[in-house]
DNA sequence: CGGTACGTTGAAGGGATTCAAGGCTAGTGG
DNA sequence: CCACTAGCCTTGAATCCCTTCAACGTACCG
């Protein structure tokens, strides 16, 4: 915990083992996110890097300096702060009251805004993207096993809601169909 | 949201809904524990008191004024989120991937830990505390159905891990039995 | 005393897990 | 060049934990 930083390129997850190796998932880290935290020694959790990733790091000390000279840093600090913890709460929804089937849905609706930079063009209908995670990283950011994920990935696309190419390659031809598997109310922000 | 606050006394939560009415909590607010968001006019979750609540209240556009005017009020907002943000990883944890008696276990560990504002002694092996929760509450901050809540209170009680008085009053002989049934590992920073 | 909110308990059912086997693809070394 | 291995993914069958549905118990209050 020498270091905080931000993810400029590649994916990383934050993670919390139990002893007997059950495994959540409690943070995914895309370019832009920030990782560690200012003003403590220890890491809660694991970080871990899925694909190649492009750190933009700073030595702990200096920046928790540079935290008090400009007001301006730790106020854009406590906002990215609070937007995690808006996603948290989403995310718990997901954990504590979803099916299977919904959970994939809502998973592939955040990769998608995220990779999309998600302009608010509302024409949009289609979005083709690349799934970063592995069955078994999906399965521990849903608290699922990578059996069902697997199996739920496909009745999607059995269902016709999404079309997948070399296993990793999503193509969504209908926002909307993939919005109602969600669960979520209306368009869950997704237009906004 | 014209307010921000601080709770006093009583205890709130933080819920979110389905349109189909499946509910989870995503924050249960103690007292001390702040309420609202600053910099922002709506509000992303429900508020609602499961007892009286004294609140500490304050207008929210001069509390942001008196956040530029004071950094280290904004210094100390931006540590409570981050704690907050690492509470709702572990509550990510329990809801993804513990069991129905582990996650009752949790829970009661999580209040008796509030309610005894944790005295560091580490002789303390008793435990008294009130649930201010309904079952039902309880249900939605685990994830679970209120029926399942009630089966696993009368197991850990017919196991002897704990005993009831009045359904609300909960007596723990053997803290360190407690802590075994939540999974964490080692004390799960209680004798901390 | 009826009504309501809260809690308990039983029986049946189902969605996700567990266990097991096999397929696909890329990289490695013979 | 081609087995060969390792990592990832899929699929099936059986099992289990939790949910669902339903009935009943209890305490409090007008």
């Amino acid at each position: 915990m020498e270091f905080v930083g931000s993810v400029v390129t590649g994916v990383a997850t934050l993670s919390q083992t139990m002893e007997d190796g059950r495994r959540q998932m409690v943070g995914l880290l895309l370019p832009s996110d920030f990782v560690g935290r200012p003003g403590r020694e220890y890491a809660a959790f694991n970080v871990e890097a899925t694909t190649d990733v492009t750190l933009c790091k700073f030595a702990r000390k200096p920046f928790e300096k540079l935290l008090n000279d400009m007001p301006h840093l730790r106020e854009r600090m406590l906002e990215m702060a609070l937007d995690e913890l808006d996603a948290a709460r989403e995310w718990m929804l997901l954990l504590g009251r979803k099916t299977a089937r919904e959970k994939i849905a809502s998973l592939l609706m955040i990769i998608a805004k995220r990779q999309n930079t998600l302009k608010p063009i509302e024409n949009v209908e289609e979005l083709k993207f690349e799934l970063s995670l592995t069955r078994e990283a999906m399965a521990d950011y849903l608290g699922l096993t990578l059996e069902t994920v697997s199996r739920q990935i496909n009745a999607l696309k059995k269902d016709g809601v999404i079309e997948l190419e070399r296993k990793r390659h999503v193509f969504v031809k209908d926002i909307t169909r993939l919005l109602n598997e969600t669960g979520d109310d209306a368009d869950g922000g997704y237009f906004e």
